[in-house]
DNA sequence: ATGTAGACAAGTATAGGACAAGTGCGCCAG
DNA sequence: CTGGCGCACTTGTCCTATACTTGTCTACAT
């Protein structure tokens, strides 16, 4: 057994949600039909569905049932999944809007700290899901990678795959900030509403970092889950830090 | 024999976690499962496993298993340690104000969903670094466990020492919000300035969640961290979701 | 010092069941 | 048509039992 049987009824549940087989407030099956189809008794359904409240996807009621906490198309995006994937799987539009994409001869000073001072390849571009724009995203990439890209290249496929080189680590940096009148404009928000903000440092297998991204999503449209599979030894939320 | 037996299986478990037969917080064989494999005592392979706790790649619980410890967001969360111990090494102090102490015979919808509808004990403080507030933490504790506790008890002491039963996982949510006019007097920020809301289930080594925990921190001071050993399969960063 | 073999205690996951309490719905008496 | 009752179904909470796991110990061999 590689998991546990509690948690592996929990990752499904999760996916068949993501997949909107249970739609917006809707009832779930019962816990008595998930044990059956599950073939797992109640008491390990329960710890599956317990799991799934913890994680604010589900709720429910004595003598009425569990259902979906939240609108299925945004519940969707479980957990550590990437919303494009999920997206894909419900069959709805993951469209890649591209705003801007030019050659920069001298990038920012926070681009130029990571990648160095040559010149770079700069993507702005509008994500849709749903036919709403629920994320604003810049990509930095070195004009060596850049320079055989077309415009038609990032509007079809992901950076990543772009590149054709195995990709590493990656560091990921969350913070929050008010909407700029641009983003503002382009997400529909009102302007200095609060923003998430994710600056992403993306480097090649063998650790040289060959993209910069930044994502800005609407706070009230996006949040980010973290799984800790033992708690940390203080109250403070984990991977937090003070900047400047 | 040049090496000992143990240290052989130890090296051998080393290889096999570092091509990822074992990923992320997955179960390992049973040690009477890794006896027979290997042809060997129950005694040894523990002495091999023990090495590899030692080393921080593995952990064990008792009545459950052994399993990789090396789920890499885990791994550079816990690495990152604690706001205090960072302000610690700066030689800031960092101090806890206790606000508000008192128990709720009704907790907020959100609490009673995942610790049950019994009373709680609320716990409202503000964190200070170096003289200047950069949180307001909000922890709600069954009845149960907040009944021992005295104020004193919880300026003094990280919430999760007084408890006084092993943590297990935990699920962390991070999002953004325009800051409350409360919180953005506490924190000495203007109101609506966009704040981090992180919100925090902290579950007991059996299962239980026993902590619901909010922290609110101004965005302009706070930022989380995640690092990522394998870069995911897009440009989205990893997870993020949609709610509500 | 290292390894083997075994026994026992303590903890966990799961199955399966019983019962209480809450909900929704149809039926029936009025 | 309406109100009230009962029935079927649901979750919430307990219990017992079993199989499996780690934790710990003793005894013995190399």
């Amino acid at each position: 057994m590689r998991q546990t049987r509690y948690q592996q009824i929990a990752d499904d549940l999760r996916r068949r949600m993501g997949e909107g087989e249970f739609g917006a407030g809707r009832l779930l099956p019962s816990e008595a039909d998930l044990s059956a189809t599950y073939d797992a008794s109640r008491v390990t359904v329960r710890r599956a569905l317990e799991q799934l409240r913890d994680e604010g996807l589900v709720s429910s009621r004595q003598g009425f049932g569990w259902f979906a906490a939240t609108d299925p198309v945004r519940q969707s995006l479980g957990r550590l999944g990437t919303i494009e994937s999920q997206l894909a799987a419900d069959g709805l539009s993951s469209e890649r809007r591209i705003l801007d994409f030019r050659f920069l001869a001298t990038p920012p000073a926070r681009v130029r700290e990571v990648l160095g001072p040559g010149p770079v390849l700069r993507v702005r571009r509008l994500n849709m899901a749903d036919g709403h724009p629920f994320a604003v995203v810049t990509v930095w990439c070195p004009d060596q990678y850049g320079a055989e890209l077309s415009r038609a290249d990032v509007a079809r496929s992901p950076f990543y795959e772009l590149i054709g080189i195995p990709l590493g680590s990656a560091t990921q940096t969350i913070g929050a900030a008010a909407a700029s009148a641009h983003d503002a404009e382009l997400l529909g928000i009102p302007e200095h509403s609060p923003v998430l903000i994710c600056e992403r440092v993306t480097r090649a297998a063998h650790g040289e970092p060959i993209l910069v991204s930044e994502h800005v999503f609407p706070a009230h449209l996006t949040e980010f889950v973290v799984e800790l599979t033992h708690a940390d030894a203080s109250m403070a939320p984990s991977g937090l830090r003070l900047v400047e």
